[in-house]
Parts: structure tokens; C-alpha cells; sequence
DNA sequence: GCAGCTTAGTGACAATGTCACCGACTCAGC
DNA sequence: GCTGAGTCGGTGACATTGTCACTAAGCTGC
């Protein structure tokens, strides 16, 4: 891939007047890392604000108490800026982020960033509405990991991770750490879920049967 | 109070450069509200973004489920700018910002806010401060909501509100708020306090008798 | 095959959330 | 004063979720 050409795939950078689409071109390196690279985490702050060209970063928090949680997931064409610029400027972060998949990105140097800040207005507009999608993002993650349901939560999940495929390849284990709960409850949610037909259950892999279902508890319905 | 004068409440402003600051002051309008006021809320965007001069500002949420939690408060000498710029970003969130005190407050359009950005790297360090803390503060509060025990919520609420004082006016229904619970639940802990002999209680307020109990229980001697 | 690891199942119990209901206090209006 | 409505807090029964200790089954490398 050229590097004046990874521009094309961020749609909410298509309208980016043609100096900033330069700059950016122009003073951004591709980088490549494999799957399981911890990209950010405690005593690891990334030098560079990083634009995600193929492949998903998970981003997860481990408490003092030794629990898990999965905060959210960066995507192909998603930046991953406003959690490096979060890192930079509070060292006393907790939150990690780690390659799910081989992933490329752009990464570009924080005096950049300055700058496009700076002289863009289409490149603000981008920055800030990536901050405010993050934020009421997890507004909500707090609505539901306070007042949801296990069930409906997990239902979601489900749903969410088979990307529209009938199967999940995933353990309990992973599942009780994208809910921030304990695996236990996990299974017995899924034997609730395989009683009623919904699912089938192998060692690792989960068979999404009755999606309807699923989705109508997750309350995608409405 | 005149316009010039408010910018030196602000810590994260005095290194501002000087045309940022006449900027500021100029396209700047302090208002007022009375404790009560719904600031921003559903169906109610404000036009500016607002930095506060005097009193607290609290932000919460109630979800589908009807059930409430606050997010955070607003102090006086910090802005609210990020949330105000997340309402205006995406208009079906769920928050909204009521007045606890009477406040005051500098208003600034949002063309003059974007000035800023653009003209000024002090300014800008000042709002991306701002939102890496929100955001970060938010990672804890999901950490606290999904895995801190009920009594350890409870006894650190209690520190926070007291601000020092020895008595915290507030009722049990406004606690479980606080902390997206149900009242039942902090009476059950309040009830344990009080045998405990850490707190004496009366309506609409808790008197903290043993406030080192209540912070160690709460963590803060680590 | 076997050892060691991962994955999943189970039962007992604790902590928290939900529901229905009660009684006490407060305050405005008479 | 009295009264009625609303607020505040207490209580017990029960459901859901979290915790712990333990077991068994499947997988992998030797």
C-alpha cells in the first residue's frame, strides 16, 4: 500500500481540505503488527496517534481486584487517537490495548496531530466527534453494566461477536471478560439459552440457532 | 465579576497566550442559573459551551429502564465544554447537567470555541486535558460499577460528599442514585454502619462518627 | 498412553437487586 | 390545632448475580 493512498479508507477524512490530506500523507508511516501485540498498557505509551487501516484493537481494563473488562474494540477505519492522546496525558491509566487480528495502521507523530488540529477544521471535526462517540459510548456501557440484565447483556454479546455468522469461536472464559463478570455465570446463562434451543455449545465454539431469539431478548427489536 | 476578569479561576488557562485570552474574554458572556436548573439535558442542547465560574454542576443519566446514576459533577474552575461539545456531536444521548448550587458561568459560541482550537496550542492541550481526564474517569467508574463491593461505594460516596465536614445532608433514595443502586441496598448498609457504630443517622441526614473507618474501608489510606 | 493444561459443570453460599408493603415524619392548606 | 398528600426510611421474601471450592472432560506435547 502507498502511503497516500490508506487516506481513501476513513470515510470521516474524505472531506479533509487537500493540504491536511497531504500532511497527513505525507508525515504518516504504515505500520504492521501481529495478532496478540499489546499495542498500549500500563508502562507502554505509544509514541505515535495511530489510524487503524485493517484488522481490531481490543481495548480491556484490569481492576486492583484482578477483574477484567473489555471497554471497547477499535475497527478498521476507526482512529485510535483520542486513547493515545487519553495515555499521553495520564500515565495512571489501567486500560490496555491488544491486537485481535494482524492489523495495519497509519501512525503519525504527536506535532502532527498539533498540527492538523490546528490548521484543519474537517480534521477537528473528526478528532472531536471520535471523542464524543467514545464518551456517550461508554455512558452507555455504564447504563448497562449497571442496570442490565446478564442475560440480555450476553445476548447482545452473542449477537455482536458472530458479525452476522451462526457461530462464535470463544471460550466462556473470554465472554465473562467482555461482560466484566464471572465465568460461572456465564455458563449457566448459555445452558439457560441451550435449554430453550437457542444455542448449541462445543468445546470453544458456540452455534448461534435461533438468532430471532437472541436478538429479541437483546432488545434488538425495537 | 467583569468579563476580563474570570479567566484566572481557570488554572488550566493562565499560560494562555495572550491574544487567546483577549479572544476569550471578548466573545465570552458570563451568565447565571439558580440550583435546580436542568443545564443540558434530552431535547434541551445549549447553543454555547460553557466554563463555570462558581457552584457544581451534576451530570447523570437515566436509562430505559428508568433507572438512574450520576455520572459526575462539574467544579467550579473546570469547563464543560466536552460534554457540551459531545450533546451538540450526537443529539440522542441520555445525560443530562442539573445545577446543585447556583452557578455562574462564561459562555462561549462554538465558532469561537473552534477559533481557539485552531489559534491557540495552549487551548488546545487545556480541552484534550479535559477529555482524556473524562475519559479516563470514566474507565474507573466502569471498574467501580462493575467490580467494588456495595460497602466500599457507599463509604467512599460518603467521604466525597462530606468535603471535609462531619455531616453528609443528603437521603438514602439520593445515594442510591449516586451510585445506580436501590435505596433498600444503601439502607441495608447504612443500617450495618450504624451498628458499627461509624455513623449516626437522621432523616434527610448521616452524621460520619468514624470517618477513618469509613476511609478505610473506602481504600484511601493505600 | 500419560502429564499437564484448558475448558466447562456443579453445589453451597454471600452479596445485591426487586417487589410489596408498612409506618413515621413533614408540610401546606384549612 | 387537624388533615391529607408526599417524602423518607424499614422490613421480609424472593430472584439474580458473584464467589469459592471442587470435579470432570477434552486437548496437546511428550
Amino acid at each position: 500500500m502507498t502511503q497516500a493512498s490508506w487516506l481513501s479508507r476513513f470515510p470521516g477524512l474524505t472531506r479533509l481540505e487537500p493540504a491536511a490530506q497531504s500532511l497527513l500523507s505525507a508525515r504518516s508511516t504504515v505500520i504492521s503488527a501481529p495478532a496478540g501485540t499489546t499495542i498500549f498498557g500500563p508502562g507502554n505509551s505509544p509514541e505515535n496517534m495511530l489510524f487503524l487501516l485493517d484488522g481490531t484493537v481490543r481495548v480491556q481494563q484490569v481492576s486492583e481486584t484482578g477483574h477484567e473488562i473489555v471497554l471497547y474494540r477499535i475497527h478498521a477505519g476507526e482512529s485510535c487517537v483520542l486513547t493515545t492522546a487519553c495515555l499521553l496525558a495520564f500515565e495512571d491509566y489501567s486500560a490496555e490495548g491488544i491486537c485481535e487480528t494482524d492489523i495495519q495502521a497509519a501512525a503519525i507523530p504527536r506535532a502532527v496531530f498539533d498540527d492538523l488540529v490546528s490548521q484543519s477544521k474537517s480534521f477537528r471535526d473528526f478528532v472531536f466527534a471520535a471523542f464524543s462517540k467514545r464518551i456517550t459510548d461508554l455512558f452507555l456501557m455504564i447504563d448497562e453494566v449497571a442496570f442490565q440484565k446478564m442475560d440480555v447483556r450476553l445476548a447482545d454479546k452473542l449477537i455482536t461477536l458472530s458479525e452476522g455468522s451462526d457461530t462464535v469461536a470463544t471460550t466462556h472464559q473470554k465472554l465473562s471478560v467482555e461482560l466484566g463478570t464471572a465465568r460461572e455465570v456465564i455458563s449457566r446463562q448459555l445452558q439457560e439459552f441451550q435449554r430453550r434451543g437457542w444455542v448449541e455449545q462445543s468445546r470453544g465454539c458456540i452455534q448461534l440457532i435461533h438468532r430471532n431469539a437472541l436478538e429479541n431478548l437483546a432488545g434488538h427489536n425495537r
